[in-house]
DNA sequence: CTCAGAATGTACGGAATAGTTAGTTTAGTC
DNA sequence: GACTAAACTAACTATTCCGTACATTCTGAG
């Protein structure tokens, strides 16, 4: 359309292509975009215009959008599990191991509300996309190994109960930390409370740790 | 198009006209599609369709898709609140009725999975919709009075610890409750269990009941 | 340098989908 | 039994949105 010619334009702004830095910047916008509007609210044109690249490469790189889903589900769980991976409990004392694998799982979740709500959002599609991918799969069942050492080192100092099982703490340690981000919008509004502030969730934290040990615990603190 | 007349024809169905039963009608078959696909995933001609009535008269009564997608949520939230009335806690010694109480909501949660996936939608959403309704509103905040009751007679009686609250107590109880239907498709993939199975559900639903009345009683059973 | 294949840009097609227009039927009222 | 407003139908429209066809440019290998 303009007048200058092929030899002598200035350069456009030179992108050096890198096919990898392409896809890791298509996923962590589409990551934006699916945790904030659903599989299905999402828009792939949105997503394009929000890249530094365009819909052809999201199509080239990912066949369609339920295949970007996919690879955005499958680089959330690898980060955290990658975070997760940088926790040692096993030179502490089980009851403190504990009580900072809670403290840890509450932290993580409330300063990642996307991924929260990418599984929030799995979840709306019964794991439908998680069914479906192999690499998830495989990192997740090892993160129980960890807590499962933890609870049999309470048992043999004799400081936590039998007959709990390290699914079964994981299960409520889960449960206590995912609620606190996924619910937060309706419970705040139903009972006319903060639970953003930095105060509700020092509080809110407190009382899941207090509750996990105690539930573990041979005799109350 | 057919050549039967007027006067002559067999009667189409014969519908009784009565607007209530129609709008009861389309907030029915609209629950389940939005529970089903969210907000965004739910189709107002499949709504349509699935009904006795038209795609005309959703526009009709309720005016646009979120409209709609509102009328549903009211009457989820409307519902739950009128089963949970039934609940009589008074007559029950506290630890009784708290956990009468757990129970009560593990297995509402547990059979109503419609309600459970319209609160993860709306939250999904930020509570935008919730926040838009004065009815749900007044519904909710008197239904944490019952739980405040039982909490401040386990006090007097001294089985119950000081330092809670019944918003925490009903946090908790939420928290365990609606994860175990919110989570589950996720959960039991990752971990290859079937949570949805007779004997699990009554395991988990022992573990809620339990982790609850060990947190708030002040020695342990 | 050349050539093949990977990477990318542009523009468009076509299905799906929310919402509307224009009219018809029914039920109650005087 | 004529009139009116509410209840309802069918067909249509405009737009959004996923996905693609086609052309082009870049990069590394030989």
């Amino acid at each position: 359309m303009n007048d200058i010619s092929k030899a002598g334009r200035t350069r456009p702004p030179r992108k050096p292509r890198s096919p990898e830095a392409t896809k890791q910047d298509i996923i962590a916008v589409a990551m934006r975009e699916f945790a904030q509007n659903g599989l299905s609210g999402a828009r792939v044109d949105e997503i394009a215009a929000k890249t530094g690249s365009s819909k052809r490469m999201i199509y080239y790189y990912f066949g369609d959008k339920e295949g970007l889903y996919l690879a955005v589900l499958e680089e959330a769980y690898r980060k955290v599990r990658t975070t997760e991976a940088q926790l040692d409990l096993e030179h502490l004392r089980p009851v403190e191991a504990l009580r900072r694998l809670v403290e840890f799982t509450f932290d993580h979740h409330t300063s990642n509300e996307a991924f929260i709500r990418l599984v929030m959002i799995e979840n709306i599609h019964h794991g439908a996309y998680l069914a479906r991918s192999k690499t998830i799969q495989e990192l997740n069942v090892s993160a129980i190994g960890e807590l499962e050492r933890v609870y049999q080192r309470g048992l043999q100092e004799g400081v936590f109960r039998k007959g709990l099982s390290a699914i079964d703490l994981h299960w409520q340690i889960s449960a206590l930390c995912f609620f606190n981000v996924s619910n937060r919008a309706t419970f705040s509004q139903i009972f006319r409370v903060d639970l953003s502030s930095r105060k509700a969730l020092a509080a809110l934290r407190g009382h899941v740790v207090e509750m996990v040990l105690r539930n573990v615990l041979k005799s109350p603190a």
